[in-house]
DNA sequence: ATGGCCTCGGTTCGAGGA
């Protein structure tokens, strides 16, 4: 059982390597971020040529969800009942006894800005809701684009991105309560060369240069903890025409 | 010192991302 996250920054830009991507990693499960499509574009035909089911929600140029499954989707919920936002950020659902959440995190713009307490605010509600959710679901795994980079491991410059947004303590410390509900973020679960990481900026070259962060996360319940053996990331999606920023991460069940 | 890119909406520039 192989479960994935992909930021891909728009799926009307994107699906064509989306598809590509599953041809040659057919992943059980793929939950996307930032579709930046309404409902009614969302490209289901497509999609469910190549195998899978899928739900989503999504709103007009920014944010959008989407889980992809090979499998049977039931009881699917959008959002966060705990937290009223128009920004659709969250989507979940049962997938082969797994409760599966993939959440887009708000990026925060700048430590002490609006968006930034906003990002606060949106973690410590999912702190909250995932708490009950993990009493419901003891199988439960939540993947996506967390814009945080949860140690200086995970930048390729700490001391350019100190105190900055993404690395901020109080973002760090949302991470670490996430993890402390229990969940494990799967790729620290083994051992993993430097300086890997799953967004790089657009500009400067950055990824030919491999200045990226890792923001892009998988956490699983201890249930599901006890059946990972391996977590990546895939790299090769950066490397093709008009990438996403970001790179999917993988991770193995058995 | 600053910004450098990409996407979208809606027109050729601004907002947002990270």
């Amino acid at each position: 059982m192989k479960l994935a996250t992909w930021n891909v920054n728009s799926l009307k830009v994107r699906l064509p390597q989306v598809l590509q991507w599953l041809a040659s990693s057919p992943v059980d499960v793929l939950c996307l971020q930032e579709t930046k499509l309404t409902d009614d574009k969302f490209p289901v035909a497509e999609i469910e040529a190549a195998g899978y089911q899928v739900a989503f929600t999504g709103q007009k140029t920014y944010n959008g969800v989407a889980i992809l499954s090979r499998h049977p989707i039931t009881d699917v919920v959008k959002n966060n009942p705990l937290f009223q936002d128009e920004q659709q950020r969250i989507i979940s659902a049962t997938i082969e006894g797994m409760r599966i959440v993939c959440a887009y995190v708000p990026n925060g713009q700048a430590v002490g800005s609006d968006k930034y307490d906003y990002k606060l605010r949106w973690l410590e509600a999912l702190i909250q809701w995932l708490e009950a959710e993990l009493q419901r679901f003891p199988s439960l795994a939540i993947l996506g684009d967390y814009n945080i980079a949860p140690t200086d491991a995970d930048v390729h410059d700490p001391a350019a991105w100190q105190d900055q947004v993404l690395v901020s303590a109080p973002e760090r410390a949302a991470f670490e309560r996430l993890c402390a509900l229990p969940l494990a973020d799967a790729f620290r679960l083994f051992p993993q060369a430097e300086k890997l990481y799953s967004w790089w900026d657009y500009r400067q070259m950055a990824f030919r240069r491999n200045r990226g962060l890792r923001i892009d996360h998988i956490l699983l319940s201890p249930a599901l903890t006890q059946r990972c053996t391996a977590c990546e990331i895939d790299k090769l999606p950066r490397k093709w025409e008009q990438p996403s920023d970001h790179t999917p991460v993988i991770a193995t069940l058995q």
